[in-house]
DNA sequence: AATTAAGTTGCATACCTATGCAAAATAGAA
DNA sequence: TTCTATTTTGCATAGGTATGCAACTTAATT
């Protein structure tokens, strides 16, 4: 270990050792800049025996572009999150980009975004959180394109929606999908354990569900709330099942992993059959769904064609040097039929058994 | 939406409208710099009123700190890996720090670090991933700590050691503890599913577990290997159970993950019932070894204490001026018994069952 | 009031790289 | 060979902040 060692190496001691300029040093490393291939090799070479990579920092300093976009989410135990974020970290760093991570678990969005300010990223992709209008406008101000994926912009921020994008998949259409499948399949108590009540995929979701009973003359016969956690689905399975009561015949979940709460709930605590005594359908299509302890029927949630829209829509902003308006992708999903519901009539409609060709809607 | 706007601001605007010098506004940010509290009052108003923020890049290219830890992840099917990201990620951020993340599921590491290297990260942390000895001198030339999490180093690095430090729990004793187990509750035909055959998390449970075996004068009866995944986890014990032959009355699988495949194969492939026909055991105790549908016996990997133990390490690091050798901390872990195996005889030791108490060793 | 100590402030510079501009070198054309 | 067009190179500067140093102000002490 020699002493006098440098742990700090600039392209001027490249320059240094390769004898060319600075400047020559930052061309090599710079795609697309003007440099005679006999130096841009002397400079790799000497590059490579001092171990130089360029520093970051001083480079995003310069040319305001700091290849970082900023990703938040609030919550990693429901498996879609880790998968939409192992696809967005896989596809961004495609693109040459890197992922600062934050997880909101209890701080709140804003608090974050203002520390994401900081290393001005160029960009934000808000997973399943909010935005408060005062942070949009920041990164309007600061012209930082900000993605929503899989959620919308609430009421709050409804002014400034111009410069936020977002993503999500048909969650409307997915309701009523639902709905239309349970009624066709002879279901007559027809339950919905909610999400977060707030959040715009689970108002999304019941509202569409709501419509499809209602075009069948049915109704919502049961309701509970799970809040998007596993222990309250729990909780909202009990409440639904008191006993001696009658009980719902099928339960739509407003996600996959409230739904595996509700199965182990509806199985082993009250030794129900799936889906002999009730029927489930959750939302989302996680790994887990297709699991044999569960065979979850399900809403399919395209993860990968949301990742790339995402990914096209921050590309298109980057580039663009006027703002253009935040626009709103809506991507098809479709209803992927397993074993946990059962089919009580059998003149169900086969249109619903089969997967519609996924096309996204664009809207702006 | 003004014309002239600048969507740059910077200390010398804030200065500029507060009346006061440039270093002051940089001293108003800079925790414990000498600031009137008057002058200080005066910049934070300006500042809020600009909506101004210190630039992180220009920050870090004079302190030389980033305040970015980079992390390496390699997969996140496995929900071990997402918890541990959680906390980690949460617990950084409380020390100030942000992550920047990467997901090695394709590319080596090697390349992932080079492009950490990039950001001047203030350390790195390598979770499921071993590091080239290339780039373990490269961080101890930038003086860079780095921590394993759940891995040790590979042989190719021995000799750089001394700069890697690394957090693991104690998979040698939890692998002989399991072996103790099964062997203590009268199994007899006792099968093993390995993980990724190189990884120093399978070779460590596999040595424990036949070294606990041993102890009892037993050993392996059949071995197959899932490489951590889900579906080869279902081939591995296809082949255990090939029809014809007598099949394991237990099976020790590397990882809960696989080992919920392995229950699914089991009960709805080969209508085997747990713990009746087949007890299974795993290795993580992840959340969802406690859910209903498989009540997994598994030996819990004490999370919190591990990212603590990371964290820690880091922090540690980071002050001293002096490189401090790389530790290695081993994090004792615990037997959590469920209902996925059989108790055959009664003769089993009260001991095995109860959560012993937790002490972390420390090894340098 | 005079002296000393402590607390604030501004100036100037350094951190490392990218890039406009002009000079230099090379290639191409006549 | 001479002149023009093209490529390559180096110089000098900017980007936004932190910090040593010296000058200044205020408070404390005698």
């Amino acid at each position: 270990m020699i002493e006098g060692m440098k742990n700090n190496i600039t392209s001027i001691d490249v320059a240094r050792l390769a004898q060319v300029s600075q400047s020559a040093v930052s061309r090599t490393f710079t795609p697309g800049a003007s440099v005679a291939e006999a130096t841009r090799a002397k400079v790799l070479e000497a590059a490579l025996r001092l171990n130089y990579r360029p520093n970051a920092h001083a480079r995003s300093l310069i040319t305001g572009k700091s290849r970082i976009i900023g990703l938040v989410l609030s919550y990693l135990e429901n498996l879609f999150y880790p998968a939409a974020l192992q696809r967005l970290s896989e596809r961004l760093q495609k693109d040459g980009y890197h992922v600062l991570l934050f997880i909101n678990q209890t701080s709140n969005a804003d608090d974050l975004v203002t520390e994401i300010l900081q290393y001005h990223v160029d960009g934000i992709i808000l997973a399943a959180t909010t935005l408060s209008s005062d942070l949009a406008r920041s990164c309007a101000d600061a012209n930082i394109p900000v993605v929503l994926f899989n959620r919308v912009m609430g009421n709050s921020g409804s002014n400034n929606l111009q410069s936020v994008s977002s993503v999500r998949s048909d969650n409307l259409a997915g309701g009523k999908e639902i709905a239309n499948f349970l009624v066709k399949s002879g279901h007559k108590r027809i339950a919905y354990i909610a999400g977060n009540e707030e959040s715009s995929t689970n108002l999304e979701r019941e509202r569409g569900f709501r419509e499809g009973l209602a075009d069948h003359g049915a109704h919502i016969w049961g309701r509970a709330t799970g809040n998007y956690e596993f222990a309250q689905a729990r909780l909202a399975t009990l409440e639904l099942f008191k006993p001696g009561h009658e009980h719902p015949d099928a339960i739509f979940v407003a996600s996959d992993h409230m739904a595996f709460s509700v199965m182990d709930t509806l199985r082993y605590e009250l030794g129900l059959r799936i889906p002999e005594d009730v029927s489930v359908v959750g939302f989302d299509n996680v790994p887990q769904a297709e699991w044999g302890a569960y065979e979850l029927t399900t809403f399919n949630q395209p993860l990968d064609e949301m990742v790339e829209a995402t990914a096209s829509l921050l590309q298109e902003r980057l580039s663009d040097q006027e703002k253009s308006a935040g626009k709103s992708i809506v991507i098809a999903g479709n209803l992927i039929v397993r074993k946990s519901v059962k089919i009580i009539l059998e003149k169900i409609d086969q249109k619903v058994l089969v997967k519609p060709k996924l096309k996204p809607k664009v809207k702006t």
